[in-house]
DNA sequence: AACATGACGGACA
DNA sequence: GTGTCCGCCATGT
């Protein structure tokens, strides 16, 4: 267990239930903003467990990027995002201007988010 | 040790 | 907006 793991963990740890980040927002967070492939190498550790919300970790696009071949796929991740409320507009694809976590403005993000999407 | 791969991301065409 | 390429760096072979 190695001290970037256990910060990616910690961090993952903390993403609220309906909430997700990205894997480089969570590498540039603990300061390792070049480390994106790392964080994903961890989610990959995790097997997935559910001791860690592994599911709220996805690429800044909003899409889902796992390997479908593997048993927790893509369409494990997203059924259990939805299963958390977050609505995927495409097949795979969130709105990350609506459920991106910020950590560093927990506190504060209010309604800065989302609220003026209007359509 | 060298080379390939990848749950990424950003820059460019 | 989409497709490619390159940088990043831990793992796997």
């Amino acid at each position: 267990m190695t001290p970037f793991k256990q910060s990616v963990l910690t961090i993952v740890r903390k993403i609220p239930k309906g909430k997700v980040m990205s894997y480089g927002q969570i590498a540039k967070y603990i300061g390792a903003p070049r480390a994106s492939r790392e964080v994903g190498w961890v989610m990959h550790s995790l097997g997935g467990t559910l001791d860690f919300p592994w599911w709220r970790v996805l690429n800044s696009k909003g899409t889902i990027t796992i390997k479908e071949s593997w048993d927790n796929g893509p369409e494990t991740q997203q059924h259990l995002l939805e299963a958390e409320g977050v609505d995927f507009s495409e097949e795979r694809t969130l709105d990350m201007v609506r459920y991106q976590y910020h950590p560093e403005v927990e506190t504060h993000q209010i309604s800065l988010l989302g609220s003026d999407d209007g359509h």
